[in-house]
DNA sequence: CTTGTTAGTTGTATCGTCGAACCATGTTGG
DNA sequence: CCAACATGGTTCGACGATACAACTAACAAG
């Protein structure tokens, strides 16, 4: 590995450790909204609300999470009444998640003070520069799933 | 607000989304090492390393992290060996962090594995493309220090 | 109908963080 | 000089987020 090319690595490190932390992604946010929201939740009723209804797994693969964890999210969002479990006639080990229209409304809101916190984020950058970034965003994950952090990766890193 | 930005601030959130969803920074990861190491233990570590003695706040404020937080981490890492807190003379109610002998061999440790993991980020970017996408994450970091989500902050947001 | 697979659920463990209450130790103004 | 305030840390209790393992129900083949 050429000299350049660990500067470049251990600058980009930097820079994303930084992101992280300056933008609090670190902190167990709760998103505003009637009453607060756990992050998680509001991650999901979000992937429900653009998606359809979708199967418990396909949510998961979505948001990357375990079927356990996946779970254990939407049981907090059916007993807040945003989405229901419904097993459709066909295959009846899956269980079909749509929102209710209670969710539909509360994905609404988030969706708008979501879009406001970034909205502000985007107000600090340089307008010439923001297409540049949104770019530089889109390639990085890309790079990102180059090497996704599967259990199995995530395994074999830590032997 | 144009319709031109909203869009902008939409991307601008799928993207992050995206990142941080692909990258894994949900999960929580152990890092690599000889005994696996907490992920907030290896950052506090690696600050420690870098910026040489701090106080518990001070490393706080690097961190992001509230008081009580840093504390904790403080503690599990000394009782790991790896750091000594010493009552300098002076004002005595600040304690100084500073890395054991046994502290900076893991640290070490450490830099390594968190340099092989953005490595391997790093390769999955075409590199004529790396300049821009380090210097995109310096402006995005620029922008996140301007709104910095501290506790009144987000106690405001929550209303 | 037995064997194997797949979707979800539940139990257990760990990590990561905050806020409030509390205790020292300093600092400052009367 | 001492009372009142400020500052750095610690402890306690709570909650969020996630994984893995063991289990059940439903389906799919042979």
């Amino acid at each position: 590995m050429l000299d350049d090319e660990l500067d470049q690595a251990v600058a980009l490190q930097g820079r994303i450790t930084a992101f992280v932390r300056a933008f609090g992604l670190h902190q167990p946010d709760r998103t505003p909204c009637g009453t607060p929201v756990p992050s998680s939740e509001a991650h999901a009723v979000g992937e429900l609300d653009r998606d359809g209804p979708l199967t418990q797994t396909a949510l998961g693969e979505r948001l990357r999470l375990e079927k356990s964890t996946v779970s254990r999210i939407v049981s907090q969002l059916t007993s807040r009444g945003w989405v229901c479990r419904a097993n459709r006639d066909g295959d009846g080990r899956l269980v079909w998640l749509e929102l209710t229209p209670e969710g539909r409304r509360a994905a609404g809101e988030l969706a708008v003070a979501r879009a406001a916190r970034f909205a502000d984020l985007l107000r600090n950058i340089p307008a010439e520069q923001r297409p540049a970034v949104i770019e530089a965003l889109t390639t990085l994950v890309d790079a990102a799933d180059g090497q996704p952090p599967t259990a199995e990766v995530r395994a074999a890193a830590r032997d």
